[in-house]
RNA sequence: GGGGUUGUAGCUCAGUCCGGUUAGAGCGCCGGCCUGUCACGCCGGAGGCCGCGAGUUCAAGUCUCGUCAGCCCCGCCA
């Protein structure tokens, strides 16, 4: 029996049922199936094959004695074949049913086997273990990794999510409106993506950063609501949860402020986790300033599912001798962070604690253990009595507590170092609360001091609007300026980020002032768009929703690549497809472009 | 740019700390047997540049240095 020859698929080979669809209503009843074998179980007399297609798998049974034609033919199939399998559906006989397949219980008697077409050999196994096959290979054959059902899945939420999302923003008076791919670069902020101009030489257009620019345009134009779902360009240096294109949800519209925005995402939001999960999330989320955020948690995405905060311990050392006497005086901050039962870790899981510590940064890392009403550790001895009983009412030990101490002449240092230990002491000692914690961030700073560039940048872009009371300082004192930012946070993830935007030119302004761009500057970059807001601009604000973040979160999965279908590696190429790759001398010649890579040796 | 980690059969891994016969296992693959399996079972077989390159050594999968690649993290990501 040739295995090589596939026969001619036509209406007749059609199926008639899908593989995975398969249920007791349809007993008797003839039916075609297609698909992939994934299974072949062969007992000698009876074969077993498993078909498989997106919706899951159903047996075909071959019994020479029913068929015996067919039966010869199922012996010679092999794995990821793809057949066509006419017969009739059977219930299956007592005791052989299969409880964990959807299907189970029933099973498709073969009369008739076409092959459709044949497979080598497959490099690694399609199964749900394949998530620990190395990623290398999995993304070089990543259609086959794609022919699993984990990734089906994923695949489906996404198409769900992005359904999802144009029907809700369609219902509360959003359109989706198409900007451009090819634009203009605006060096602020990441790298661009560069497209050079054949028919402009020496010219060159950016990929998107995001739509902020034309979003914002189009509140101009009168077009009061925009949605889309789009994809954006960063050529930064990617992680688990950092893709160099990726997907937004970019929503923008006039006439409102933060709550308006705030409302209708957290609407978006619950009613995506009940289409897709089935969940019912409770709305209003809640909210913390950054600066609360950092204090309590040390983070600007504080994942609220570990039931540690952290809390000031300046006053405890403000007064007496001790090693932070110093850096308090200076502006420092010393924080806390209590671990409850954490007195009984050895001094080996402390010291390494003190290691991963000063590993992020830190001089190092004080701890209290509080024992039967005793305060041990390093810094007891520069502590009197009465901060000994202060130090244990802020933090709030209790008994067979630990409390880790952070001391930094940099507040915002202290907080995050502090914060990461918290995160990864959640993540050790399984105190992750399953669920899912929503939390809106605002009052970001709006400026933050670029030391390396000596000069203000935006915390997150120049058309962020200041917060009103702050106004004052916007030349006067730029770092003290809030803005009227938010972001959305889901389980430690930033999953979404927006802003009120300035309709004022003078403000703009004073923004591109502050950010040391001279008029002349900001007008050659974004010239086009403060003539645009000075024709009549409608106060607006929005916000850009990371699809990949939020879908790789419904899936339970911990990278965007697993709900990416063709996702690039962490040196940002294509193991499927080669890209990036090099180009002919002469596809470089017509764009004016010469490659000048230096030499590795110098 | 920096830190960590992994790299041994098609796949997943053991062996590396402490160098020493012919480098192993499970799965997959190939062949044979098997009529109710579903991780089918049983018997047999093929399959290895131990990531790559130097070095140390009588001897290197194992030690040293370099390098490449995947992943995680810091920087970076308006």
């Amino acid at each position: 029996m040739s295995t090589g020859s596939t026969g001619h698929y036509d209406a007749a080979w059609q199926r008639t049922l899908l593989c995975g669809q398969a249920r007791p209503e349809h007993i008797g009843q003839p039916a075609v199936v297609n698909g992939w074998l994934r299974c072949r179980r062969d007992l000698g007399g009876i074969i077993f094959l498993e078909l498989w297609d997106y919706t899951g798998v159903l047996q075909v049974v071959f019994n020479p004695e029913i068929q015996k034609e067919a039966h010869e033919r199922a012996s010679s199939m092999r794995s990821e074949y793809v057949l066509a399998v006419r017969g009739r559906i059977a219930k299956r006989p007592e005791g052989t049913e299969n409880a964990s397949l959807r299907t189970g219980a029933v099973e498709l008697i073969a009369e008739d086997l076409l092959l459709l077409s044949p497979s080598k050999p497959i490099p690694f196994e399609l199964d749900e273990d394949t998530d620990r096959v190395d990623e290398n290979l999995r993304l070089r054959y990543r259609y086959l990794d794609l022919r699993r059902d984990g990734m089906q899945k994923n695949l489906r939420v996404r198409h769900k999510t992005t359904m999802f999302t144009r029907n809700y923003f369609d219902r509360h008076g959003f359109i989706e409106i198409e900007t451009p791919m090819l634009t203009k670069s605006t060096p602020e902020g990441a790298r661009d993506y560069l497209v050079p101009s054949r028919v402009n030489p020496g010219h060159f257009y950016a990929l998107p950063q995001s739509p902020q620019i034309f979003k914002q345009i189009l509140m101009v134009s009168g077009c009061d609501r925009y949605f889309q779902v789009v994809k954006c360009f960063r050529d930064e240096d990617l992680r688990a949860d950092r893709q160099p294109e990726f997907t937004q949800i970019d929503v923008e519209m006039s006439y409102i402020t933060e709550g308006d925005i705030q409302k209708l995402i957290e609407g978006f939001m619950c009613g995506l986790f009940e289409e897709v999960l089935g969940i019912k999330i409770p709305a209003p989320f809640g909210r913390l300033t950054w600066k609360e955020a950092m204090d309590l948690y040390g983070s600007d995405k504080p994942d609220l599912r570990i039931p540690l905060a952290m809390c000031p311990l300046g006053e405890v050392f403000a007064g007496g001798e001790n090693p932070f006497r110093e850096l308090l005086a200076a502006g420092g901050a010393v924080k806390g962070l209590r671990l409850p039962g954490g007195a009984a870790l050895s001094r080996k899981e402390f010291t390494d604690l003190e290691l991963r510590a000063k590993e992020l940064g830190a001089k190092g890392m004080a701890n209290f253990q509080f024992k039967e009403g005793e305060l041990k550790g390093p810094l007891v001895k520069f502590l009197n009595d009465a901060q000994k009983q202060k130090l244990v009412e802020i933090a709030e030990l209790g008994d067979q507590d630990a409390l880790f101490v952070m001391a930094d002449a940099d507040w915002q240092k202290a907080c995050s170092i502090l914060g990461q230990i918290r995160l990864e002491l959640g993540a050790s000692r399984g105190l992750v609360v399953p669920g899912w914690a929503f939390l809106w961030v605002t009052d970001f700073p709006l400026f933050e001091w670029d030391a390396d560039a000596g000069r203000w940048t935006a915390v997150h872009h120049p058309f962020t609007s200041p917060k009103e009371e702050d106004l004052e300082y916007l030349t006067t004192d730029p770092g003290r300026v809030r803005a009227r930012a938010y972001d959305l946070v889901l389980n430690g993830n930033e999953v979404g980020g927006g802003s009120i935007r300035i309709h004022n030119p003078q403000v703009q302004a004073q923004a591109f002032g502050a950010l040391g761009l001279t008029e002349e500057i900001a007008r050659d970059r974004f010239g086009f768009m403060l003539d645009a807001l000075s024709f009549g601009t409608p106060p607006h604000g929005g916000i850009a929703l990371g699809v990949d973040r939020i879908v790789m979160l419904l899936c339970g999965e911990k990278s965007i690549r697993d709900v990416i279908a063709f996702p690039k590696t962490q040196k940002a190429q294509c193991l499927l497809s080669g890209a990036p790759s090099d180009v002919d001398a002469g596809q470089l010649e017509e764009l004016f472009i010469r490659s000048v890579i230096p030499d590795p040796k110098e």
